[in-house]
DNA sequence: CCATTTAATTCAACCGCTGAACAAATCGCG
DNA sequence: CGCGATTTGTTCAGCGGTTGAATTAAATGG
């Protein structure tokens, strides 16, 4: 019950359970609507059985459920082929439940609505720098955007199927969060303080906000961004500290307890400089953002991610030369990190996310340079880094991804509640 | 096709395809089966169906059929319990299907037997010097090893359901060899060199044989030893070369190309001393075979690897301080690069194999220090480190148990077969 | 205009789960 | 010793959902 507050994408009904009469259509629910998301052009109902191995038939009475579920619709404009009864094409609907996506972080508020097909409905994103602000307080000036969200979602004909928030820190179960320290947030339970709005009231026993890392939550947002993107990858996020999402096989990985990703204290200089974790030589203190702020020159300043990320980048394209070098340290101690991680995990794919999205273009020679250097088998198998494609807004959108996708895993859910 | 020579564990026949009608049927007899296999003491149909949620009498039928195709049987003593017709407990077959498993190795050849149930049956073990010899040679002295091994699984009445091969080295698909270092194969064509053999005849269009990495199967022996052992855990084998097998969730992480558990390249010394693989400062230079040897003032000896980590548990039993400093570093080493693994995928348990099993009493302490230092979450998480149950033996029987565990989760394979 | 082709639907048949009733086996209690 | 209580395992009609073939729908091409 408390593990339903944690994000968690649903592979399988039957991988443990049993499968009774019932789950036949349940799973086959699942089977066609996946198919329908994965398509990279509007199936037909034959089509579909054809690579399922299922009947028409029973294609057809899936679909027919699917419809009046609002979870699909048919696709007027059909490509023309060739002879016989033109297939009708089938789409995800763009008119029934969406996602909402949050986000608290330092600098700024997010929310956006995420429709079925994963397109972007409504991003809206608030400025203020968080850090003074109380959680309660943070959290309310959350639910009025959230509530803007809403509206502007109702307006589109969705309905809001749940919501994702993206916290930057170590969150545990119950939507507690454990720590958050550049938010200045110890053991805050969220649900709690949001009683009483419609987020924290539970429909049908599920409560509609699950609380998520950001890097977790970002790292979400890149696997459904591209429909052919990679199946496993790395996602690392470069803010004060370092985060990372590690995407297995197309499912987001989060450790036995839900804690995996800290590579921010993955030891990149054992006997280094000593790090507030307690180890020494953390690529958090070589990579992070104030290691770089402080290497290239600029003052030990408070600021913001996003502006520091920006600050960097204006003076790198000025070819500042302390900003320069500063850069490819960075660089060097990210792309240690990283080749350690792909030498364990085989993965072919690293994503730079968060601060490192706007600093790609110095980072990535380096970091590619780190990996092909160390990596046994990048010789022949490539590794690709590159910068996310959702750039730094990635969190809230991939929290809003999560809330649909876990529709398009499990449509029974969605379906039982509307009939 | 190819990927069928290399071994893979089915999750779930629904996690991606169709469910079909019979498909009931499979995935029930699976989940039956399984339940079979967890549970500590034999349990009744009635207990099945009420854990399941299936009704009692498809859990009957469901059993009929396991009975049938001896995977299942009914165990005559029952524990008595109270009032009530007295259950007929359901324990796994011992004379049902068996799985074969094989490793060729630097110094020795092995072969085991595993039934149904876990149990070793037989194990032989045949200690050579392999590296002159040429893999064809090698393989045929297997072969011999493995007619062996069938015969006298034979005579217990097992039937061998396949066989899993274990190399020290870097397999690819279609049970290719492409590297192993240690042995001294390169592109080593395991299914062709054993062409004729009936090792390598298809039986129903699936091959008998799958090729592996002895890490991989060394930790999957690991996973099936304890019913109640970890369900995310690392397995480092140290030999010449240091591998990792990974499992996460219960399942055995291979990477996007099935080269994970590269952890002898780990970098816990970024700017050390330069490694074969063209990086500076992996793991393998410091707490690899020869990095101890050396550091223990041995000769740079070309010892086997099972003598290597005797002689140096002797000289460390003896109290002398060259080896027991030796030990030290590496598994402070080893430690460094241990606590960056469980960072990032948060591990509760870590698991010392191959070599390090025997040294394990000097390693685990130093090992220990440092995930305990380096690791954010060890204060309120805690980190087991402990040698492997199996020893330096596991990865036969890992084999094998893969074989076995393959039917268990898909038991229509097997059930298809016979009738 | 009609034969051809492909898509989608309809419908009887069938597979396998369901639920309840029934038979089997043991304990408790008088 | 006998009988009710209790739990296990089986039998059987019922039913949900898939199956496969026949049917209808809708377009192309000659």
């Amino acid at each position: 019950m408390a593990a339903m507050w944690q994000c968690q994408e649903v592979t399988s009904a039957s991988t443990a359970g049993a499968v009774r009469q019932g789950s036949l259509r349940e799973l086959n629910l699942a089977v066609v609507l996946r198919r329908i998301a994965a398509a990279d052009r509007p199936p037909s109902r034959a089509g579909i059985a054809a690579d399922t191995g299922l009947t028409r038939a029973t294609v057809s009475a899936v679909v027919d459920d699917l419809i009046a579920g609002r979870l699909v619709a048919e696709a007027e404009p059909e490509p023309r082929t060739g002879a016989g009864r033109p297939a009708r094409g089938l789409v995800l609907a763009s008119d029934g439940p969406a996602g909402l996506g949050l986000e608290v972080n330092v600098d700024y508020l997010a929310a956006c609505v995420v429709d079925l097909t994963g397109a972007v409905r409504h991003h809206l994103v608030r400025r203020a720098d968080l850090r003074p602000a109380s959680p309660a307080d943070a959290l309310a000036r959350l639910a009025a955007l959230a509530a803007e969200a809403r509206a502007a979602a109702v307006r589109d004909g969705l309905t809001l199927a749940g919501a994702a928030l993206a916290v930057p820190g170590l969150v545990g179960d119950g939507g507690l969060v454990r720590l958050a320290p550049n938010l200045g947030w110890r053991d805050v339970d969220v649900p709690a303080l949001l009683a009483g709005h419609p987020l924290a009231e539970p429909v049908d026993g599920i409560p509609p906000l699950v609380v998520d890392n950001e890097a977790n939550l970002a790292a979400l947002g890149e696997l459904y961004a591209g429909p052919a993107g990679p199946r496993s990858f790395l996602h690392v996020t470069g803010e004060i500290g370092i985060g990372a999402g590690i995407v297995l096989d197309g499912a987001l990985y989060r450790g036995a307890r839900g804690w995996s990703g800290e590579i921010g204290h993955f030891p990149v200089q054992p006997q280094g400089r000593p790090c507030r974790c307690g180890g020494q030589g953390c690529l958090e203190r070589y990579a992070g953002q104030e290691a770089i702020l402080a290497a290239a020159g600029l003052p030990g300043a408070e600021l913001p991610a996003d502006t520091a990320a920006t600050r960097l980048a204006d003076l790198a394209e000025a070819g500042d030369p302390a900003t320069l070098a500063a850069l490819t340290d960075a660089g060097t101690a990210l792309g240690v990190a990283v080749a350690g991680v792909v030498n364990l995990l085989d993965l072919d794919t690293v994503v730079l996310g968060g601060g490192y999205a706007r600093l790609a273009p110095w980072l990535r020679p380096t970091v590619e340079a780190e990996v092909s250097r160390r990596v046994l088998t990048a010789a022949w198998a490539p590794v690709t880094v590159r910068p996310a494609v959702l750039g730094a807004q990635s969190a809230a959108v991939g929290g809003a991804g999560s809330v649909v996708r876990r529709i398009v895993d499990r449509p029974v859910g969605w379906l039982a509640r509307t009939t």
